[in-house]
DNA sequence: GTCTATAATAGGATAGAC
DNA sequence: GTCTATCCTATTATAGAC
């Protein structure tokens, strides 16, 4: 598919924002990369809020409609905690919790309220429909929907680029899975942990 | 205790750069806090990356003293956990990640691997010698330093300020030590899980 | 629709007086 | 030790030609 110059800027500008956040990300640098002027950018958007706007808007449509996809999916309660964290880890480019950061920091209030409405539509929806499902799967005092979020939280720290030094461990999705599912404790000695 | 110049400008560049992150704390916003003009920090300090290391190292240094203290306490798993989570919290202003991002992209390669040394020493060890002390009562497939890494990194995603719209959950410590240690599925469907 | 030129602002950093 | 003055660079954004 051939994309028009306003797409293109969104995608460029996207991996850059993702990759570096939105002080960090200059319009002289995202014009670079697409090879014309900076104030090129300022025909197709008023200003450097409303492009990153648009490409959070764009890049986490993307992300809803995929979620959506692999939720259907027949599969293992562990498969599928696994398939959707790893498209997220794998479709952040990287600092989840950075983009929280600039959300909050950087973008205006309205412009905060309309992103987080699309935000909730296609991070939490999904992973609350699954948990809803599963519901009587879940330890009776847990809900549903702390369930979902306590998982999008915890995986929120896996969506980050490992840096230099291995300060975190490997970005090990599979153990955090199985550790939100099952803990780290040993059922015989679970009766001794309060 | 009275404070010289020089560690109250660590203490104010501190909350400033935890809140706001590196790039968006100006040494001119720093030197207005204080009632100081902005040259008047190149005295104490070389250039903003290294009054940024001191800060991070005189925190983090901190913070280990601290979690030695804590783990030294005679307490339960569950409540260890959650007292070591609780300090994190309460003492990083705000995000976690946004300072390991910095840390990252900001600072020179050798300012990085100076503190991820003292990072390691300060976050890490204390956990490390906690779980590797409970080994015995973790499920045998996991190690006591994969417990302890995957603890710390979850604890990040707990270490953020929760912005306006409650987009995760609110700050539930217990329910994140809680999961940690027993996992949230029943366990009459542990079977069926994968 | 994209260009050149440029305004307006803010940032980190230095020189030199006191 | 801290000040004033100032430099240099980088940023977002606009005006107007093509």
């Amino acid at each position: 598919m051939t994309l028009n110059m306003r797409d293109m800027i969104i995608e460029t500008a996207s991996e850059l924002f993702m990759k570096q956040g939105y002080l960090a990300t200059s319009t002289r640098q995202i014009a670079k990369k697409l090879n014309i002027t900076q104030p090129a950018l300022y025909f197709h958007f008023k200003n450097k809020e409303e492009l990153y706007t648009e490409v959070l808007s764009t890049f986490t449509h993307e992300i809803g409609v995929n979620l959506n996809a692999l939720m259907a999916q027949e599969t293992s309660f562990y498969q599928k905690l696994y398939s959707m964290g790893d498209y997220l880890q794998r479709s952040h480019v990287v600092n989840f919790s950075m983009m929280m950061h600039d959300i909050s920091n950087e973008l205006s209030e309205e412009t905060q309220f309309t992103i987080f409405i699309i935000w909730k539509k296609n991070y939490f929806d999904p992973f609350d429909t699954y948990f809803i499902q599963l519901e009587k799967w879940l330890r009776p005092e847990l809900s549903a929907l702390a369930a979902s979020r306590h998982f999008l939280r915890n995986l929120s720290a896996y969506i980050m680029e490992d840096q230099n030094y291995q300060m975190m461990s490997d970005l090990d999705l599979g153990t955090m899975v199985d550790i939100f599912l099952r803990g780290i404790v040993k059922p015989e000695y679970l009766s001794q942990i309060y």
